[in-house]
RNA sequence: GCCCCUGUGGCGGAAUGGUAGACGCGCUCGACUCAAAAUCGAGUUCCUAACCGGAGUGUCCGUUCGAGUCGGACCAGGGGCACCA
C-alpha cells in the first residue's frame, strides 16, 4: 500500500471498474424495492460549471447510499439540448446549433464521468435527437385530441430591424439585444397548453407534497393566485356601444361596492377598441399606452393614465346612480374581465388614478362605525367594518363581502367566482433549434395534426443562420406539405415548443424507453414518481410546474397512474466566490488580484487598484467562475467532492474556496492513512465502538435528510475518535465501518481502501453498515446542574438515576451550595439524565 | 407595494425549550526536520494578566424553573411576485 492515495491513478482505475461491471445500470424487473433519484439535467452549454459538480454530488451521494441500503436506483443523465444559445453560436460562429450541441454534450459527458458519478449512462439521451422529439410530438397530439391545446393570439417583442421575434431575456431595456432597435409588440397568433384548466388540482396538489420545500409550495401557489370574488356587468346608462350591453368586471372586495367612483377598462378592452375606432382621440390614447415598455422598471414608473369616454354606467344596487367610465393603462385585459369598477378609498391603485383626474374618494369601510367620516388620506386596505354603505352598514368586511354576493346571485345581475392569475402556456417558439409542432396548416381545413406514422417531424439539416429570423420560416421545401385531410396543397407549423416542454416528461423517458411509444406505462411506474429530486431554486416555479401539468395531463389521459412526477424535491443553494471591480466598472478575476502591502488589492497585470465586491453566483459575466477540471486534475474527484458537501448547508450557497477544498484532500489523505494503520489490533475498546454505532446512525440520518454537512461533520467525529483510540480489534472495524461511510461521498478513496483492506468485491455493492440501538447510548451520563437557569456545575451520574437522587447529588456540589448562601432551594426541577435546575 | 426567508466566534456552520459554539477552515504555540513541506500535539467567543467570576446567538419586550430555539415589535441582509382589481 502506498503512503499516499493518489487520486490520479485510482479514479480512473475505478471510474472504468464500475462501468464494466455495469454497477449502476438500473434493471427495471430487479425484485429489490426500487427508487429513482434525478437531478435537473444540464443544458449542454460548453463546460460542466461548479453549480453542476454540487448538483450531481448531492444526487450522487443519495443514490450511492440507497444502493448500499438494499435498493434498486434509478439514476440517469442526459442533456436538456434544445435552447437559444445553440442558436446564437450558430450566428457567431457559423456552426450548425446541432454541431455545437453535439460537441458540447461530448465533452461534458467526459467532465461528468471523471468525477465518479454512479450514473446510468444506458439510459442517455438528448432532447434534440429525434427518437425523443418524436415522441414529444405524439404526446402533444394526444393534447390535442385531449383538447388541452388552443391557438390563440399573443404578444410577441417584435425586433423591427432584425425581423424577428426575441424572448424577454434578449429584450434589454425595451431594445433588441443585437440591433438595438426599439423592441415593438406584435400579435401572433400561438399554440398554448391549456395549464389553466389544472390551476385549482395544482394548488391542492401542493398540500400533499410534503417533502417539498415550503418555499417552493408557497411561490407556486402564488404564481398561480387564486382569488375569490364576484363578477358582474355593469349595464351602460345610454346607448349601447360595440355591441355590448354592459361591461363585466370582476372584484375581490364586493363589501366596497359602495364605494366605487368610476369604472375602468384595459386598453385592450372589445369595447375601448370599438370607441376608438370611431373616435381618434381615444385611438390616440390607446396607442399611447401600447408604446411603454414591457420591463419591470418601465412599469414600475409608469405614470397612471387615463381617458374619460364620456359613457356612463348604472350602479347595480341604484338606478339613479351613474359611475363614469374611464380607459386606464394600469387595467390588464387577461386578468379577470379586463375591466373594474374602482374604489380609490380602499386600493392604492385606484387612489392614485382618483386624485391624479379628481375622482371622488369615498369611505365604505372603517374600524368602527365611529369613524365613518374619517379622512382618506391614503388608501386603506385592510378588512373593517362597512361604513356608508346602507344595508350592508356595520357588517365586517367577510360578512359584507358575502351578502353582495348573495344579493347579486339572487337577482341574477352577478355571480361568486374564482380568479386565478396563472395564464395558460404559451408554448409556440420562432425558432429553429427546438421540437417542431407536428401541425400542417391548411388553407381549407385549417390546423391539422400531422398524422402519426409521419412522425418524428425532423428538424431540416439544411438551414442558414446568416440571416436572421427562423430558418425554418424560409426554408424552400420542408414547409411544403398536402394537407392529411383534404391531401391539398398546405404550409407546415415552423414554430417550435418551447424548450420547457422537453423537460416536462423527460423523466418518463429514463425510466422507459420503448422505440413505439413515449414511455411503457408500466415500466414507468415500476420507477416514478421520482423519490428525490434535486436542483436549482430557479427552476421552482416554471419548470416544476409545467412538469406537474403536464402529468397531471397525462394522467387526465389514463396514461399514467400518478399525478405528481416528483414526491421529494430538494433546491440546492448556488455555488458563490468573490468579485472585483476595477475603478472603471470592469469586474476583475479574483486570481488576477493581488494584496499588496496594507491591504492595499491590485490588478497584477496593471498594478491598478481593484476594490472587493459582494461574494455572488460563479458567473462568467461577473468573471468569478472556476473551472472545475482544472481543480480535479489537482486535487482528484473525491477532495472536489468532499468540498461540495462539507461545510454549508446544502440549501445555502457554498463560497469558494481553494483552502477549503485542500481541507478536503488532506481529508483524503487522512483516511487513505488510517486504512495503513488498520489490521493485527486485539481486544475490543467499547467507548470506540459506541462511538462507531453512533457514527452509523448519525451519517445515514444525515443523509437520508440531505443534511450533507452533519454526515460530513460525524465522519470527521469518528475519524478523530479512530486516530485518538489505542490498536484494537474495535479500531481495524472502526476503520472498515469508516470507509463504508465515506464510500457515497469519496467512492475512488472508498474502493482502493476496501481494497486495501483486502474486503470482497467492490464497495459499491457492499450493503450499508448497520447500528446497534443499545449502543447509541452511555452508561453514565453528564447531568448539567443549574441555578436559576445558569449553569454552575456539572455532575456524572449513572444512566436512569432517580430524581430524588439526582436532586440530592446536584444539591451536594460545593459551588451550589455557594450559590444558595446557605438558603434552602424554592423549587427544583429535574430533567431525567440532562439536568437539574435548583430555583433559589 | 404584496408575500416569504435569514441574522450564532476571525470565517462556513452545530445545537428534540435543557451544559451555546459540535465539525471544518483560519490563526497561535509546540514536536518532528539541517531546513521546508507533509504529519502529530496543545490552544483558539469576548471581558478580566491569571484564577474566581461576569457577559454573550441582530435590537427591545414577553412567555417559562430554564429561550439561539416559542410569541410580539423593531433593525439589517436576501429571495419571489409585481399596476392581478
Amino acid at each position: 500500500m502506498t503512503d499516499r492515495f493518489d487520486p490520479a491513478a485510482a479514479d480512473p482505475r475505478w471510474q472504468k471498474r464500475w462501468e464494466e461491471a455495469k454497477s449502476f445500470s438500473a434493471d427495471s424487473g430487479s425484485p429489490k424495492p426500487k427508487t429513482y433519484v434525478l437531478e435537473m439535467f444540464p443544458y449542454p452549454s460548453g463546460r460542466i460549471h461548479m453549480g453542476h459538480v454540487r448538483n450531481y454530488t448531492m444526487g450522487d451521494v443519495l443514490a450511492r447510499y440507497r444502493r448500499m441500503q438494499g435498493f434498486e436506483v434509478l439514476h440517469p443523465m442526459g442533456w436538456d439540448a434544445f435552447g437559444m444559445p445553440a442558436e446564437n453560436a450558430a450566428m457567431e460562429k457559423g456552426v450548425h446549433p446541432g454541431g455545437w450541441t453535439r460537441a458540447n454534450i461530448a465533452t461534458m459527458r467526459a467532465q461528468l464521468k471523471r468525477l465518479g458519478f454512479a450514473l446510468d449512462w444506458t439510459r442517455e439521451f438528448a432532447t434534440c435527437d429525434p427518437e425523443y422529439y418524436g415522441h414529444e410530438q405524439a404526446l402533444f397530439l394526444d393534447l390535442m385530441e385531449a383538447g388541452l391545446v388552443t391557438r390563440k393570439e399573443s404578444e410577441v417583442n417584435w425586433d423591427p430591424v432584425d425581423m424577428t421575434v426575441l424572448a424577454n431575456e434578449q429584450v434589454i431595456d425595451g431594445k433588441g439585444w443585437r440591433s438595438g432597435a426599439p423592441v415593438e409588440r406584435r400579435k401572433l397568433s400561438q399554440w398554448f397548453l391549456k395549464i389553466t384548466e389544472f390551476a385549482d388540482e395544482l394548488l391542492e396538489g401542493l398540500k400533499d407534497l410534503d417533502q417539498w420545500p415550503d418555499k417552493v409550495r408557497l411561490m407556486q401557489e402564488n404564481w398561480i393566485g387564486k382569488s375569490r370574488g364576484l363578477k358582474f356587468s355593469f349595464r351602460l346608462a345610454g346607448a349601447v356601444v360595440g355591441g355590448a350591453p354592459g361591461i363585466e368586471v370582476f372584484t375581490t372586495r364586493p363589501d366596497t361596492i359602495f364605494g366605487a367612483s368610476f369604472v375602468a377598462l384595459s386598453p385592450g378592452h372589445p369595447l375601448a377598441e370599438a370607441l376608438a375606432a370611431e373616435n381618434p382621440d381615444i385611438a390616440g390614447f390607446l396607442a399611447k399606452c401600447a408604446a411603454g415598455g414591457t420591463s419591470e422598471a418601465d412599469i414600475e414608473t409608469a405614470e397612471k393614465l387615463g381617458f374619460d369616454t364620456g359613457l356612463e354606467v348604472v350602479h347595480p344596487f341604484d338606478p339613479d346612480w351613474r359611475l363614469p367610465v374611464w380607459i386606464a393603462n394600469f387595467v390588464l385585459m387577461e386578468y379577470g374581465a379586463g375591466a373594474l369598477y374602482g374604489v380609490p378609498a380602499h386600493d392604492a391603485r385606484d387612489f392614485e388614478f382618483a386624485v391624479k383626474y379628481g375622482l371622488p374618494i369615498r369611505r365604505v369601510v372603517a374600524t368602527g362605525p365611529e369613524d365613518a367620516f374619517a379622512a382618506i388620506t391614503e388608501a386603506e386596505t385592510d378588512p373593517g367594518v362597512a361604513v356608508n354603505s346602507r344595508f350592508l352598514d356595520g357588517m365586517a368586511t367577510a360578512e359584507a363581502m358575502a351578502e353582495v354576493i348573495r344579493r347579486a346571485e339572487a337577482a341574477g345581475w352577478g355571480k361568486g367566482t374564482t380568479q386565478y392569475r396563472l395564464r395558460d402556456w404559451g408554448v409556440s417558439r420562432q425558432r429553429y433549434w427546438g421540437t417542431p409542432i407536428p401541425v400542417i396548416h391548411c388553407e381549407q381545413c385549417g390546423p391539422v395534426g400531422v398524422p402519426r406514422d409521419q412522425l418524428p417531424v425532423v428538424l431540416p439539416e439544411d438551414v442558414s443562420f446568416d440571416v436572421p429570423g427562423n430558418p425554418l420560416d424560409r426554408h424552400p421545401s420542408w414547409t411544403k406539405v398536402d394537407c392529411p385531410q383534404c391531401a391539398g396543397p398546405a404550409r407546415r407549423e415552423t414554430d417550435t415548443l418551447d424548450t420547457f416542454v422537453d423537460s416536462s416528461w423527460y423523466f418518463l423517458r429514463f425510466a422507459s424507453q420503448p422505440a413505439n411509444a413515449p414511455f411503457d406505462r408500466a415500466e414507468a411506474e415500476q420507477w416514478l414518481p421520482v423519490a428525490q429530486y434535486i436542483g436549482g431554486v430557479e427552476h421552482a416555479i416554471l419548470h416544476l410546474l409545467y412538469a406537474r401539468f403536464w402529468t397531471r395531463a397525462l394522467e387526465h389521459m389514463g396514461k399514467v397512474g400518478f399525478a405528481e412526477p416528483f414526491q421529494g424535491l430538494f433546491t440546492q443553494g448556488m455555488v458563490t466566490h468573490e468579485t472585483y471591480r476595477s475603478p472603471d466598472g470592469r469586474w476583475v478575476a479574483p486570481d488576477e488580484v493581488e494584496d499588496r502591502e496594507g491591504g492595499r488589492l491590485v490588478e497584477r497585470a496593471t498594478g491598478a487598484p481593484v476594490t472587493r465586491g459582494r461574494v455572488e453566483k460563479m458567473s462568467k459575466s461577473k468573471k468569478n467562475t472556476i473551472d472545475p477540471e482544472p481543480i480535479v486534475d489537482k486535487y482528484g474527484a473525491d477532495a472536489v467532492r468532499w468540498f461540495m458537501l462539507s461545510d454549508s448547508p446544502p440549501e445555502r450557497d457554498l463560497e469558494w474556496s481553494i483552502a477549503a477544498i485542500e481541507g478536503a484532500a488532506r481529508f483524503v489523505q487522512r483516511v487513505w492513512r488510517l486504512v495503513g494503520a488498520a489490521g493485527g489490533g486485539d481486544g475490543s475498546d467499547p467507548a470506540l465502538d459506541r462511538k462507531l454505532h453512533r457514527a452509523i446512525a448519525a451519517v445515514g440520518a444525515a443523509i437520508d435528510g440531505l443534511q450533507f454537512n452533519k454526515a460530513v461533520a460525524s465522519i470527521y467525529e469518528l475519524t478523530n475518535a479512530i486516530e485518538r483510540a489505542a490498536p484494537s480489534a474495535s479500531r481495524d472495524e472502526a476503520i472498515r465501518t469508516l470507509v463504508l461511510l465515506a464510500s457515497p461521498m469519496a467512492p475512488h478513496l472508498a474502493e482502493e481502501a476496501w481494497s486495501a483492506l483486502k474486503q470482497e468485491g467492490m464497495i459499491a455493492d457492499a450493503p450499508w453498515p448497520s447500528y446497534d440501538p443499545a449502543m447509541l447510548v452511555d452508561e453514565t451520563v453528564t447531568l448539567a446542574v443549574q441555578v436559576n437557569g445558569k449553569l454552575r456545575d456539572t455532575v456524572e451520574a449513572a444512566r436512569g438515576l432517580a430524581k430524588e437522587d439526582a436532586e440530592a447529588l446536584a444539591l451536594a456540589s460545593p459551588k451550589v451550595q455557594a450559590q444558595l448562601g446557605g438558603n434552602a432551594p424554592r423549587k427544583v426541577i429535574v430533567v431525567p439524565d440532562r439536568l437539574v435546575n435548583i430555583v433559589a
